[in-house]
DNA sequence: CCATAAAGAACGAGCGTTCGTTTTTATTGA
DNA sequence: TCAATAAAAACGAACGCTCGTTCTTTATGG
């Protein structure tokens, strides 16, 4: 088989995606050509077109990817060592995002063009509900450790937090992108004042 | 002299501006061409260049009226009766989108464009920065009547507040924007049960 | 050696904007 | 009161440019 081998394959891919998100990240989506996408990744327009269907395509795997992510760093959290308390499940999350050098203003320009892109609502939405059944799953068990928090129950209480808090981390990411001066301190200890701890 | 009277001109530029604001809420701003808008507004290419100067001048009006309209809500809310609780805060002012059939697709989209146009930036954390001192206001007008909520006073309070307050806002209309079979009485529940009342 | 990956020039659709022309409007002089 | 007029607003065809994609050619890994 006169064919590339899978690891140069994966190799190739990924550094288109890496480039891409790159470019996304700096310019925009929609502000990014495919031109300098390409010139980002240092290959030819038929190389990047043999990986990808174009240039939607490239910006779901982009973002598939980043969002497939943050949700391996929450499970892995919350598999060892004792349940996290609210906050430190948002903390968890938006951590990793800072350490692995996310530039957030990617979300926030896959969420606007997810408001008119079925396939990137489909993106969003899947990755909004996986995480949401990882922040539940962690807050669960907090509440079960935690009683005193969780007057109808730990089940309960975990499903009725998973929205807001999903909310106030979505929040953090606005205004993290958007925000001259945004103080991610002050605002994660506004959070924690208002949480159950 | 031989002028269009000012009743006009301003009638002329509000029906460009609603025409706007419906085609960039629809099919979203990168995705909606001059023509459609100028379509949607029955009119000449011609006459909406007359009273705009292209289109991102055109979506930067339509982003600084919805946001004015979002402020004046709270203000107008706070400024009679006795102080808002925080989740009536919030309330108030994404009642007022909803009351003015305000589509939140238009909000994120701008989120999405301000994150790599700065002009649009600007727009939004000026918008971010008077609605931000309208939170704080009426916070702290509350907290002066509940200290047993404010330890530190009320200032330090409602200062510490408005940051997470927003975030839930721009949360719940990310997620009410986005989400399929998002439920906002439920996000709101959970909000109320954690903000102190 | 040849199947296929990579290259990159070329294409054509779609876009925002401009500009020369036509129509409408408010004013003025009879 | 009403033409006449000049200023402007409105019109819409045309332009020039960008960009995503395709396709033919060349290089190369197995």
């Amino acid at each position: 088989m006169p064919k590339i081998s899978d690891a140069r394959r994966d190799a190739r891919r990924n550094q288109i995606l890496e480039a891409a998100q790159r470019a996304f990240a700096a310019k925009g989506y929609q502000h990014t050509s495919m031109a300098e996408v390409i010139a980002e990744a240092e290959l030819s327009t038929g190389a990047v077109y043999g990986y990808f269907d174009g240039k939607r395509d490239l910006f779901a795997a982009v973002a598939k990817q980043v969002l497939g992510r943050r949700n391996a760093d929450l499970v892995a959290a919350a598999a060892d060592g004792s349940p996290p308390a609210p906050a430190e499940v948002l903390e968890i999350v938006l951590d990793g995002t800072r350490s692995e050098g996310l530039d957030l203003r990617l979300l926030v320009q896959l969420w606007g063009e997810a408001t008119v892109d079925p396939e990137m609502r489909d993106v969003v939405n899947a990755g909004v509900k996986v995480l949401g059944g990882a922040f539940r799953a962690a807050l669960r068990r907090w509440f079960e450790v935690h009683p005193e928090h969780a007057p109808d129950g730990a089940d309960v209480a975990a499903e009725n937090l998973v929205p807001v808090l999903m909310g106030m981390g979505q929040g953090f990411i606005f205004q993290s992108a958007m925000l001259d001066g945004f103080d991610s301190r002050a605002y994660l200890d506004g959070a924690r004042r208002i949480l159950p701890h």
